[in-house]
DNA sequence: ATCCAATCTTGACAACGTAAACATCAATAA
DNA sequence: TTATTGATGTTTACGTTGTCAAGATTGGAT
């Protein structure tokens, strides 16, 4: 109901909290988003938020977790889009939805994988993150059978993630063409588990 | 000389700072690494570091250029040691010495890989950095040929760094058995490589 | 109408990175 | 041999951070 928040109580302060917190790093290195930070984005003063986060590491995992849940129903999307396709097809498209997802969240991203230390892990975060697990452990399965699929979909895992990371981390040196790579990638992954 | 450092001017410092940040990463949680704390295991004030490096992200690139010159000498034993078996059994012992690096050194390889805002890029590191990546393209082209060696090499690269990653942040699910997950790892890599 | 508990502000604390001013000493120049 | 000086320590200070405790404010139950 306050849309408008006029005075002394806020009345939606949580939900503010975790929009600024996802816009600061959207916006700014990720050093630089502090608790104070957010606070003040928020319009807030600098103690408010420990009536709804206990610490820092808290708000921040809360965020991770609404990563995952759009991670997850990102890659959702894409299965769900090439349904008709071979299990190869959909591989990949799930493969470029998550190439996109880490590209165009990467500071959540390296929340959700790198800085992990910065957060909390809730039962809710493990949750979602098994979920986007099963979820590529299911659509590797169609291509390597029941048996294979824990080390498919690990190998797959490692595949997206990894050139995810070597990418905002700089580490590709400069005279590689990261969408060809991206693509190439997804081939030689699927040439790899097809032939196992 | 000297070996017992006693005095004012310590001697030695600057080394001895380089040794106690690595220390200080291998001993406690990357986040409780400060400039303070290092100084305070070198046994000096909280300024002195000052002197030998400008910035604590300076510390932490020198630390991390080291870092990545043992990584290189690491790669470079693993292949010469396989010298003489065939080129997918060379590229899948760097790849193994590559995985086991990342584990044995975890902070010091987040920083390389992960923490990167957090120190400064020098030359050194940059050159160090590219000469592990030429190291796995080598591999990685008598394999594939040169026409491939750059996909090829990324492909792989992705694959055991984001392994790696994965295996330290805790995303992987708890039911899958680590060590198999790696060599199965290591062996759909080989094989997607000889199928393009 | 009154009280209460939730929620926000203010002020404090220790730890941090960095900078400036000062202390000490080894080596050079006289 | 002694004086000076530049390199390399220490101390002190500043602004920022996360967290905590004590007060201010207020919406809603009684």
């Amino acid at each position: 109901m306050p849309t408008v928040p006029k005075s002394y109580h806020h009345g939606d302060l949580r939900e503010q909290l975790l929009v600024a917190g996802e816009q600061a790093l959207a916006q700014m290195p990720i050093d630089d988003v502090s608790l104070r930070e957010i606070a003040r984005r928020a319009g807030v003063s600098h103690a408010a938020p420990k009536h709804h986060f206990a610490t820092m590491a808290d708000l921040l995992g809360e965020i991770a977790a609404r990563g995952f849940q759009n991670f997850v129903a990102r890659l959702a999307t894409a299965a769900e889009t090439s349904k008709s396709q071979t299990p190869e097809n959909r591989l990949i498209a799930m493969g470029r939805a998550y190439l996109r997802f880490a590209e165009h969240n990467a500071a959540i991203y390296s929340l959700m994988f790198g800085h992990v230390s910065k957060m909390t892990m809730t039962p809710a975060l493990t949750t979602a993150s098994y979920n986007a697990w099963n979820q590529l452990e299911n659509a590797v399965g169609q291509i390597t059978g029941p048996a294979r699929s824990v080390a498919g979909a690990a190998h797959v895992w490692s595949c997206v993630h990894g050139l995810s990371m070597l990418k905002s981390a700089g580490r590709l040196p400069p005279h590689v063409a990261i969408h060809s790579v991206e693509e190439d990638n997804l081939q030689i992954m699927v040439a790899g588990l097809n032939s196992i």
